[in-house]
DNA sequence: CACCTCAGGAGAATGATGTTCCCGTTCACG
DNA sequence: CGTGAACGGGAACATCATTCTCCTGAGGTG
């Protein structure tokens, strides 16, 4: 609101100051943060889930628990932090390796084989990020999860109005059908099957594929 | 195996007898495991969440911790109890709201609205057993998830066969695709839309329901 | 009636974790 | 050098779930 200069000496030395002793310690702080990321990140490789205890990654970091409190506001925000990353850095992955498809059925397929396979709990593998801390973040906030899918969605929306354009599929709303493709895609990949008898119903990549072309194949 | 009676006396009395007498302690803990559960369901109700203390459950059901873990395993086992109780409820109910339509494409669209309204994050109201629980459990314990699906399954499962029968819909395995189904309807439900400027990507039952009759419209 | 058994009540003790606090040290900067 | 902010070390606290200990009372038994 009031960003008017009320100071009679124009403080843009003492501003250049400010900012150049400040620059000093935003860098060690992202320095600092950016262990803790990676302390995590790796405990949660080894460990394949997120029930580290910030002692653990303290103590894996090389830093205090002071230092640790002093950069987050808690586990919850560090574990966001990764979460949306992980998303990030998942979503140009995904848009990387649909780019050379010619047809934008192809790509979506892709999209959503790729998202599903990610989504899925590896056995050892890194990220289960997306299963472990994901579900559970959707219970208590919602929101944030919202926007860490983001830049998801914001690819499979392009996908999905692609594909529109190019006739193969029917959307009035594409960023509503691309919501729809990526949950799906990442959601079914988390729920196994239903140890009953014969017939599971852990259904594969394949199948939520078939399914989600179906969706935003079908005429309105 | 061995059912042969090794013992001279044919103890049909004191079988009875030893019956007898277990039946009332049987009957007190059902009574009891009751009241707990019963406690646990307002606490959910006034409250909004799971989050509800051991403590808390045990006072309002006034009873004490012993008896708890008497009946219970932890928490854990309450909670799931409720969890499946929830969910066979709904499958019960959805199963009497769609009965009476006659088009089984019909009848489907009823069933998806329904569980998308019951697996929404009500306002106030009820059974945010869905919603919360639901999503932590998913990455704690997947196959007991997939467990209490079972009924919700089973009905989706009906009713994708009689869509494909009149020849509605094709589906080589009608329980995949009524699991997808199911989780599509489920789980979007509880994602919100993300805040960002105008357009909300908060899906609407309807747009899910179109997604999924494409889903499973679409020839193979 | 005296006694015994056992489920159940009350609540203290334990253990794991996240979070906060305090003390002394280091480090960059003026 | 002096100063203040950031930091390491780690104790202290708070919250829960879970366990344990002690005790009571109701039923059944002789």
């Amino acid at each position: 609101m009031n960003a008017v200069p009320a100071e009679p000496t124009p403080p843009v030395w003492r501003q250049r100051a400010i900012e150049r002793s400040t620059r000093a310690a935003t860098l060690r702080a992202e320095q600092r943060i950016e262990r803790f990321l990676e302390a995590a990140q790796e405990l949660i490789a080894a460990k394949g889930t997120t029930d580290f205890t910030v002692q653990e990654v303290v103590e894996r970091s090389k830093q205090s628990l002071r230092s640790f409190y002093q950069h987050f506001d808690g586990k919850h925000e560090l574990l966001l932090a990764l979460f949306e990353d992980a998303l990030g850095r998942s979503a140009d992955e995904i848009r990387t390796a649909t780019a050379p498809k010619k047809k934008p059925l192809e790509r979506l397929r892709v999209a959503v084989h790729m998202l599903y396979e990610q989504s899925m709990p590896r056995p050892g593998r890194q990220s289960p990020l997306f299963t472990d801390f994901a579900m559970q973040l959707l219970g208590t906030h919602p929101e944030q999860v919202a926007t860490a899918h983001v830049p998801l969605l914001d690819l499979f929306t392009e996908l999905v109005e692609e594909a529109v354009e190019s006739g193969d599929a029917h959307a009035d709303k594409p960023r509503r059908a691309a919501s729809l493709v990526m949950q799906t895609a990442m959601f079914t990949a988390q729920t196994p099957g239903v140890p009953s008898g014969s017939t599971s119903t852990q259904v594969s990549a394949d199948e939520v594929w078939e399914f989600c072309r179906g969706g935003v194949t079908g005429r309105t």
